[in-house]
Formats: C-alpha cells, sequence, structure tokens
DNA sequence: GCCGGGCTGTCGATTAGTTGCCTCCTTTAA
DNA sequence: TTAAAGGAGGCAACTAATCGACAGCCCGGC
C-alpha cells in the first residue's frame, strides 16, 4: 500500500516519541502569543506506559512519505490520526485556488477532525511536510478508548481545546491583523522557534519558501517577496539561501502589531 | 450586583430551555456552509432531565442585559458559562482597534473559554446582544460532573468539536475569501436564518447595523457601506430602515465564491 | 554540457480595502 | 420646541494587496 519513497530512504522508527511520553507537542503556526506553542498538551501526557501501549495497539500505523496527502478536505473520514514522528501540514485550498496553511503539527498531536466520532468530511487537508508516522484511531475506537481509560478522555478535551486555541488565534490574526503584521509575527514565532544566535544576530535555518511564508499568514508569494525585501532595505533581516538572519528583533516586535 | 436593566425590561425566564432540551441550539456565524448551524451537538442533548437539573444546580445562575460584559479578553477566567436564555456575542478587538466578531451564540451553547477545566486568560470577549440568562460553571464543578457523568463528557467534547468547527470555518472564510464574497455569504446566511418570503422576495427582519455586518465578515464598516451600495445598485437587494430585502438569492449564491 | 522545473524578483495594471471627514437622522434632555 | 449628543450612513483620497506575466537563477538529472 506504501507509495515507493523518494530518493529510496526511508524514516527510521527506533522509538516512538509517543511512546516515550517525552517529545514536546510543538506545533508551528500563526499564533497570537508564542506560549500557546511552547506547551501545547501533549496527547498522552496523562497516560501510563501502559496505556499508551494500549492505545497504539488500538491504531493503525501508516506511513507517510514527503509530499504524500494524508487526507483530503471533502473527502470522509472516521476519526483521527496521532503523528508518532514527522510533521504534518495542514491547510485549506478554497475554490479560487487561495490557500491557508492552519498550522504545521509536530509529533505528539493529533489531526484528521474535524469530528472525533461519527462520521464527518474533512474541512482541512493534511500532507506529510516530511517523512512520517502516523497511527489512525476510528470514531468506533476512540469513543471505546474514552470509555475504558478516563485519562484518555481528559487528553482529549485538553487537545480540543488547544486546536480550539490554534483556529481562534488564526482567525484573529487574519480578521484583524496587515499582512505586514501577520508576516512580521510570523518571523518573530520563526525566531522563538528555530532561531539560533550567532554573533549579535538570530540565524533560522529552516528553509521556508515564499509561497510557504505566503500560506501561513494568508497573502500572496509575490506580496511576500515585497514584504521581506522592505525589511531587508531597512536592515532589519537578510534573506540568504536557506536560512535567513534576524538583526533586529524590536523593530519586528513593534511592526507585529500587538501593543 | 445586579446593573438596572436598560429601559427597565426584565427579561422573563420562565422555563430553562436547557432544561426543556428543545429549543435548537443555533448560532449566527460566519460559516463555512450553512449546515454547520443547522444541527449543532446540544449541549444537553444526551443527558436525562435529571441529570441537566443537576448540572444547573451547581452552577451559578446570572443575568446580563444587553450591552452588558460577560466576560472580557486578557481577564482571568475559570470555566464556561451555559446560555440558559438569550444571545451572547463573542468577538475580539485587535490593540489597533480592528474587531471580529467570532459568532452570535444562542440559547443552548456555552462560551467562555478557551480553557474547560484549569484557569488561563480569556481570548474572546462576550456581551450580551439580548438580555440574557447564563449558568456559570467553575473548572472545578465541570471536572466533577465529567467524571460523574459520562454522557456529559461526550457533550463537551462534541461542543469543543462544534465550535472547533465554527473556528476553521471562520479562519478558512477570512483567509481565503474576499471582503465581498463573506458578505455575500452572511447575507446567504442571515437570509437562512430569519428569512420571510414576501411576494417573490425574501425579507430580513433583523436590523444589523453596517457595524455589526463588518465585524463579522472581519471588514470596516465604510467597505461594507460601499458593497452594500453596489449589491443595491444590481438590483439584488434593498437596504430600508430595520429591515432589508433580498431579491436575487441566485445571484449572491455566484457571488459566495464557494464554487 | 544542456535541459527542465521550481523558486525568486520585478513590473505594471487594477482592485480591494482603509482612513479621515462630513452630514444626516434619532434620541434625550431642557 | 429646540438644543445637544451620539449613532448611523456616505464621500473622497489614498494605500495595501492582488493578479498575471515574465526573466533570471539555481539545482538536479540526463
Amino acid at each position: 500500500m506504501l507509495n515507493a519513497p523518494p530518493h529510496g530512504q526511508l524514516p527510521v522508527v527506533a522509538t516512538s516519541p509517543l511512546l516515550a511520553g517525552a517529545a514536546p507537542a510543538q506545533a508551528l503556526l500563526l499564533t497570537e502569543n508564542a506560549a500557546l506553542t511552547n506547551g501545547p498538551p501533549l496527547l498522552f501526557q496523562r497516560l501510563t506506559a501502559k496505556e499508551r501501549e494500549e492505545v497504539l495497539r488500538e491504531g493503525q500505523k501508516r506511513v507517510v512519505y514527503r509530499g504524500k496527502m494524508l487526507f483530503s478536505q471533502g473527502t470522509p473520514h472516521d476519526g483521527i490520526f496521532l503523528i508518532e514522528s514527522g510533521r504534518i501540514r495542514v491547510f485549506y485550498i478554497a475554490p479560487s485556488g487561495r490557500e491557508i496553511t492552519l498550522a504545521y503539527w509536530n509529533s505528539g498531536n493529533f489531526v484528521g477532525g474535524p469530528e472525533l466520532f461519527g462520521q464527518g468530511h474533512h474541512v482541512w487537508s493534511g500532507v506529510a511536510a516530511t517523512n512520517s508516522v502516523v497511527v489512525h484511531l476510528t470514531g468506533k475506537t476512540l469513543r471505546r478508548l474514552i470509555a475504558q481509560i478516563p485519562s484518555f478522555a481528559i487528553g482529549l478535551i485538553e487537545g480540543l481545546t488547544f486546536k480550539g486555541k490554534c483556529y481562534s488565534a488564526l482567525a484573529q490574526m487574519l480578521g484583524t491583523r496587515s499582512v505586514t503584521e501577520r508576516l512580521a509575527h510570523l518571523l518573530l514565532h520563526l525566531t522563538d522557534a528555530y532561531g539560533v544566535r550567532e554573533d549579535g544576530a538570530i540565524v533560522i535555518g529552516s528553509a521556508f519558501t515564499h509561497a510557504d511564508l505566503a500560506h501561513m499568514v494568508g497573502a500572496t508569494r509575490q506580496w511576500v517577496t515585497i514584504s521581506l525585501k522592505r525589511l531587508q532595505e531597512q536592515g532589519i533581516l537578510k534573506a540568504e539561501k536557506a536560512r535567513m538572519v534576524i538583526y533586529d528583533v524590536a523593530a519586528l516586535h513593534a511592526m507585529r502589531g500587538d501593543r
């Protein structure tokens, strides 16, 4: 059932971060405040090792290679996917072709909704941003697990709450901030998440294309190019190949518009 | 503790719609599709009358007069408010002053989050759109109720899921649709929810100001004025005082952008 | 080496949307 | 009956952002 991995590399899944329960459940998204992504509730945090194994045993493991779709908006769904390793980009494309990225979810989170039990149709699409391993739990299984393991129910509620906060924050950003403000905000978030100090400046190694950034802030590729160029002219940052150097974090803060 | 009601009218709360369990838990919002608001899960649907009473007994009843704040973004919160009667507008104001309305929640829903248990800070503000009665349940109480009444836990999960869908839809609309498309969408939604046939046309009695509409679609008041004027020039609708007559529903469908 | 595809940068035209100001209409109070 | 105040709608100038198109560049494959 698996497609051939690109370049013939197979993701090595030695131990499951879910089982270990130690991996931070990070998410990369355009949030209202960075605090949101620092400590989101791990779905399995409250479970004992035994309970975790039990949950994982109930699910169906699946490998998704980089660039392959995990689920598509409008198609029927049943249950959710736990991300065991890798990174899933969740996005939506409007009939006009305009696209918005909700988040890049890392291991420890779940994707798939919108319902937990009971079938429905996907409202988002999910694609593997890196080679990933997910565990599929059907609605029926979820219902049984909730009844059997009370702390799993609590975990799910906290997970849903966290997702609600993410959606909320996205809607608030999109509804009240200009593209420039959103971009400044995203850059600061990237700085927090991936930034490394390097003689005075902060270097972001992660290579997002302009199109990737545009989808995250809900804008066009061209406008992101123009905005970045302006920031560069102001000496706030410098875009190099596959990395970006931030010189003036304070300036970004000033133009992010949350004051 | 109660402020004097404006105009001296007191809301009469004969029987609780929550207890009756029969009131449709409608929400007025800018959703992806109308289906969302037709059958949202009532928080209490799955409970027996006895369980409902038990839940309500645990909470603290509170009357909120039209225009009074129920909660404010940034302030600490504990638990949620069940809406027993009335209508709560949930909104967010950015530091720049730009405002976005998430939804008008009617009786049968709950507002307040973002956390269910455990304190946090409100990320939205809530104001009574009409004189309303709410029941406050603290996080501690919620936790106890979830443990005691399993179907209450399911109801909460469904409620959270529904909210997630609403937030999702809002983010998708804001991220990928133009203001005009959003406005067309909102008008169609209003037509569905409040429209009354009147010799060929459909009349919406509900009186929203341009500012109200603007907040719902995430735009400025002026732009709504301009857009409505254009629609009027095209003969699609006619704005009268305190009501609006829709002549060409098909045209609105065409410009809503979901095709 | 050459070719092709994806990413960046740029330009010009156009529109969507904002900002600020002004007028009109209610409502309330005197 | 009128004055004052505030909410609501409307106009005009401005700018932020989109759209479409195209050229250059970098990288990988052949």
